[in-house]
DNA sequence: CATTCATTTCGGAAAATTCCGAATTGATCC
DNA sequence: GGATCAATTCGGAATTTTCCGAAATGAATG
């Protein structure tokens, strides 16, 4: 990851529409939920989420399929992990000791 | 954790100077360092620059404290894992099979 | 192959962000 | 208290982002 990918990732998710779609998705899963449904739920005209969705995609943070007459969007948990891991990348310059609170982050949902 | 926090946090990382701001404080980890300096290492002038570290810490993800005459920042690796949490929140629906490729994020160095 | 339905592209105006120099604040040190 | 050093505030111009309607695209269906 670049320091441009990273940019242009939390730019992605820095507005509000974009947010809420990410988030949606993340809700709903690997699956994938259709643009014109996104924008449904979301109460949004589907010009200006299309614009949202292209700039979510391009960002790596979702991805599209077709299926049949519609596209399905899904999120890609993978860019959350590139992107946090880069953020925190060489933490503390490695001295563990230092380095104490330390997140770890897991969507998943029990194993507590 | 609101959405306009999230928003204000992703915003604030949304920036190549204050993106740059918030790696170098993660590498140089909890002790701090001073405004100055850090405007000095990546060549910002010190007005901008303030007015990046003005909006990391309105973000919740800088802290800063008053040294004698200098003011230290440090990052707030708390905020990172509050914003993933915040940004995985019910994913997949709580659906532990559903969500496989969950991201385990980490800033601890070695423990592999 | 024409229709239908889902989605995207395009324009251009409104709003928000970014930048830096000059002046100011605020604490420390002698 | 006066000098000094670190850091912030303030204008205002330049750039970027955001929004939506109308038109276009593109695949699937009959």
């Amino acid at each position: 990851m670049k320091q441009d990918d990273a940019i242009g990732a939390f730019s992605a998710l820095a507005h509000e529409t974009r947010l809420a779609v990410f988030r949606l998705l993340v809700r709903e899963g690997p699956g994938g939920v259709p643009a014109l449904e996104i924008a449904r739920r979301l109460d949004a005209k589907p010009s200006t989420l299309s614009g949202h969705l292209a700039v979510l995609k391009r960002a790596g943070l979702v991805s599209a399929t077709r299926r049949q007459k519609e596209i399905l969007y899904a999120p890609n948990f993978g860019s959350v992990d590139a992107l946090v891991r880069f953020l925190l990348e060489d933490c503390c310059s490695g001295d563990a000791a230092a380095c104490a609170s330390r997140p770890t982050v897991s969507c998943a949902p029990a194993e507590r």
